[in-house]
DNA sequence: TAGATTGTTAATCGATTAACAATC
DNA sequence: TAGATTGTTAATCGATTAACAATC
């Protein structure tokens, strides 16, 4: 029962002010106004109180905002409050590096499956062929994959992960994938994220920070 | 020699251009018209000639685009035409995992230097000592600072980085530095990315692709 | 020349910022 | 009550889209 259509904008910035309440919470602040968020985050008051107030009014007039409430509220509004299941389909450099990257703060995230096109043990780790894929979907429930194999494979794992009902699909591979308008994608393309930086390198006038 | 401050917006799109552009040229594409990459890219025609204008007029009118010139230009404007010197600080898995990642595609991608506060060899590469850092830095000019160690250290780093005139800063650690502003700092934020991912994943009708 | 498609200006849309009434 | 700060509406700004004249 929400207001309106949450815009990408406010979507992005929801973790870091996630980020931003649990530094908050951690050095024992108990209150926090939307004027003190505003200089650790680097958005202004105004677009952090419009932020807040799409999912409902957090803070107390003439007091602010109390930050352990705040902190739980947006963790349930992320969704940081439930276990996900994932797999991880690619175990090149960037699937090990995600496997092992132990920072995620979700409850859990549990690494169900790990596919590649070789399979075998890969550093003590079972890895499934991909051809086990499909079939394993059908049995196991997972929300959440992690797409990490080269591009040539991207689009058809992509089509198989579709099939398999997977609820979510983070993308490594350099490509644009598509699927059915019910699963979301979020690409990381390392390799765009760096010729940003190279351009600005080149044109520090046009860089703007945050 | 520019019309206008170009915004991130179109920063972030000239990446994708690229890639796109390449495809075409691998395919043996001659000519491209802002419909067709329109097509291909997500983008609508009249951004792509409202972007690509920034830069000059790379078309012909009543023709399009001719591919190789085309891509020849972007690759100039991003600046994957030259060659980059890096160093890596910090090299647990995701500073290893960018390492090895051999996709980028500039002239050069050089790391000179490899820093963790753990100096010796791993994984049979050199690494130092982050308390070489700064005199290294003295010696060696450095185009691009990878830096991926732990929160916790990722100020103090950075302001090295800034002593040592690092011309970019690629960041991965999950936190916002902040150096003086003639250098450009891009960040992956593995953990926000996820996040956003898991949002949309219970809120799919706020989710819009691209 | 006629047809096509760019380059560029104008209109629209959406997100950010400013302002202020509500209220703790 | 007076002071502070939110919640929310209105104004502004900037980016996207539409339109069309220029021209190949």
């Amino acid at each position: 029962m929400r207001k309106t259509r949450i815009s990408s904008a406010v979507v992005r910035r929801l973790p870091k002010y996630y980020r931003h309440l649990c530094d908050l919470e951690r050095m024992g602040e108990e209150k926090i106004s939307s004027q003190q968020l505003s200089e650790k985050t680097g958005f202004t008051a105004s677009q952090i109180r419009q932020d807040l107030n799409h999912f409902g009014g957090f803070g107390q007039q003439g007091y602010g905002y109390r930050v352990g409430d705040l902190k739980k509220a947006i963790t349930e509004i992320i969704g940081l409050d439930k276990s996900y299941k994932a797999v991880i389909v690619g175990y090149g450099n960037i699937g090990q590096a995600i496997h092992k990257y132990k920072r995620f703060d979700v409850k859990e995230l549990d690494v169900v499956g790990i596919f590649d096109t070789k399979a075998g043990k890969k550093h003590g780790q079972e890895v499934k062929s991909v051809k086990e894929l499909a079939s394993f979907l059908k049995e196991n429930p997972v929300d959440v994959a992690i797409l990490a194999i080269p591009v040539e494979h991207a689009q058809e794992v992509a089509d198989m992960l579709e099939e398999g009902m997977v609820r979510a699909i983070w993308n490594f591979a350099p490509t644009d994938i598509k699927v059915g308008f019910r699963i979301p994608i979020e690409s990381v393309h390392l390799s765009e994220s760096l010729y940003s930086l190279i351009f600005y390198s080149w044109n520090i006038d046009d860089y703007k920070e945050k």
